[in-house]
DNA sequence: GTGAAAGCGCTAACAT
DNA sequence: ATGTTAGCGCTTTCAC
């Protein structure tokens, strides 16, 4: 056997030594382990034996380095404090876990940090990359697209950008939001969005404020403030919004994410000691686990995560052989939208009931 | 410039096509990255401004199988529902960033899953692992040790196994809680577990336990129950110990981790319609974001994160280098157990205030 | 300080 | 179906 030591003294056993035991060239150990060639499965048993004897594990740093594909896929998100990440990436992990792949995520807070986060990962020649933050430069990505690697957005955009994206229909989710609001009964509104350059944030908010307004709503009725995609910055915003004269509070409140409406509750009821969704009607977007827990009892527009990531698998996948059909098959198809749900509980209640529910 | 095409028709910059446009060797563009061997600052500069121009970037691939150093690490760690484990892969993220390094996450569930995923890194070349998954069979890490690979337990021990572990001491947590328990004058306890084989979960159990006991508290006033470290099971249980007589309803209720805690006093308030602390005080374990928020106002042990995450990375490069020291330097210490302190909140009130305040 | 040369462990033609 | 042979892009002695 050939067992060259590594510095730190301990053995790795290579294709090479396996061979040699099962009696077979290093290719064939190859072939055996690797999908890839022909192999008899008289003498892919005796060296998938051989390989289990000397504990055999195959080195993906080197295949990787010969093939060229790495296996691996590159989730890149937002600050994880916001559950709906949380929740992408669990998503995420198990199905890439599934389809064998390894993945390797990367939080990105400041667009400083996201940048060199992103170079580092290039290094490593992952096969794919899903960009789910919301900050995020288009320098980089155009740098991405230039070295070949496929890419798509997850529940974003990037304007005047040619790549795939797969995102909830945020307008339509708005639109539900403000529909829900008016059967309701709301009189005055308020918006709290996150951040100002994600269109995630934008489309919520114009689909939530154009129905409004085509219902005949007057502008002065919809306030808006950017609580930054955070609990605490929403608490600062609903704070302002209730420090004024009470004739001018709203009685319906659209936080564009849940993690905000958590903290827009909170503020709501055990600072302003006000009743939800008696004084004032609260709903968020993502539909994330605590967002359902007694002490907020949220509604929220639910996007189908399970299918949109499952999309942006398949069309990563899709990119990654790029021969067929290119213009074929993608001509106007790169924008997927995904039509959201509204789930109804306590915090604005499902039309039909009154509001008075606690 | 030599400009290799990969399979998808994009060009690939190597350190040869940079060492041609600078003209120097191929070896010195390698010394120009690498912080290794010694370089003119003339040359170094020459280099680096040939690759800036081509858009060189170093593959990691292929330096990780030339000098076995991939410059990953992996973090296997349990269930993100549990925000515990979002704050621990947050904190060892950004600090192995700091130390330019990448993080590879492995969420695991089963035990089946567990050891696969691990062998799929294992392929992958990781200059370590650290292992915060609460479930995890001992096989795993004897391979993982076999294969020479650094390793420390992140809090969490596997008894009877030589291995450094970062902890924060547990037994001790568990005894400020009883000791707090016991000046706010609580009479019956309760003591909701997460996992039976989890040390974690043992060592908080048994220091609370036992301090009880040694304070004259009887057997058959603590009762015990497993809560599967999960927000539905916690509630599980604790509706079952309130479904008997009322008078043997316990009065405290210590929570081995947060995210138990609050589904504990979800449970209490909304359902069964109790004072938290009025009818019973409650303690958790960890300090999640979470717990902090208005809802719930949970008193908890916290345990020194940062010191944690800090003292398991400093382990995990000891063990990069055998040479120095072996015997010398970690002859017994090998187990790190940090002091965790309790933050008092309003589910447990603090010592010398009435229990009364809600 | 610099260049030449020998791998790292595997994949992928290409022969046989 | 199997073996042979080039590399993949870099690190690392080793001469100079």
């Amino acid at each position: 056997m050939v067992h060259r030591k590594s510095k730190s003294g301990v053995v790795s056993v290579t294709s090479i030594d396996v061979a040699a035991l099962a009696g077979v060239s290093q290719s064939a150990v190859s072939r055996a382990f690797g999908s890839g060639g022909p192999i008899s499965p008289a003498t892919r048993g005796k060296i998938l034996k051989a390989a289990e004897k000397l504990n055999y594990v195959p080195n993906s740093i080197a295949s990787t380095l010969a093939s060229r594909r790495s296996g691996i896929v590159a989730v890149v998100h937002g600050d994880m404090h916001n559950p709906f990440f949380v929740e992408t990436i669990q998503s995420f992990g198990s199905k890439l876990q599934a389809r064998q792949r390894q993945m390797l995520t990367i939080e990105v807070n400041s667009s400083v940090t996201a940048d060199d986060a992103l170079m580092r990962v290039l290094r490593y020649q992952v096969d794919g990359i899903v960009l789910a933050a919301a900050q995020l430069s288009m320098r980089v990505t155009t740098l991405v697209q230039a070295r070949g690697i496929p890419l798509v957005l997850f529940s974003r955009e990037l304007p005047g950008h040619e790549s795939v994206c797969v995102l909830c229909d945020n307008v339509d989710g708005g639109r539900q939001v403000a529909a829900a609001f008016l059967r309701a009964g709301a009189r005055r509104y308020a918006l709290v969005t996150a951040y100002d350059n994600a269109t995630t944030s934008q489309d919520r908010a114009r689909g939530f404020r154009d129905h409004l307004l085509q219902a005949g709503v007057p502008t002065d009725h919809i306030q808006v403030a950017s609580g930054q995609s955070s609990y605490e910055r929403a608490q600062v915003v609903v704070r302002a919004m209730f420090s004024g004269p009470q004739t001018g509070w709203p009685d319906a409140l659209f936080c564009v994410n849940d993690i905000m409406a958590l903290g827009a509750i909170d503020t709501l009821k055990y600072e302003l000691l006000l009743r939800v969704p008696g004084d004032v009607m609260v709903a968020g977007f993502d539909d994330i686990p605590d967002g359902a827990r007694a002490p907020y009892r949220l509604t929220t527009v639910r996007p189908p995560l399970d299918a949109m990531v499952d999309l942006t698998l398949e069309q990563l996948e899709l990119l990654e052989t790029p021969s067929q059909g290119a213009s074929a098959n993608d001509a106007g198809q790169r924008h997927f939208s995904l039509k959201g749900e509204l789930i109804f509980r306590d915090s604005l209640p499902t039309p039909g009931l009154s509001p008075a529910a606690r």
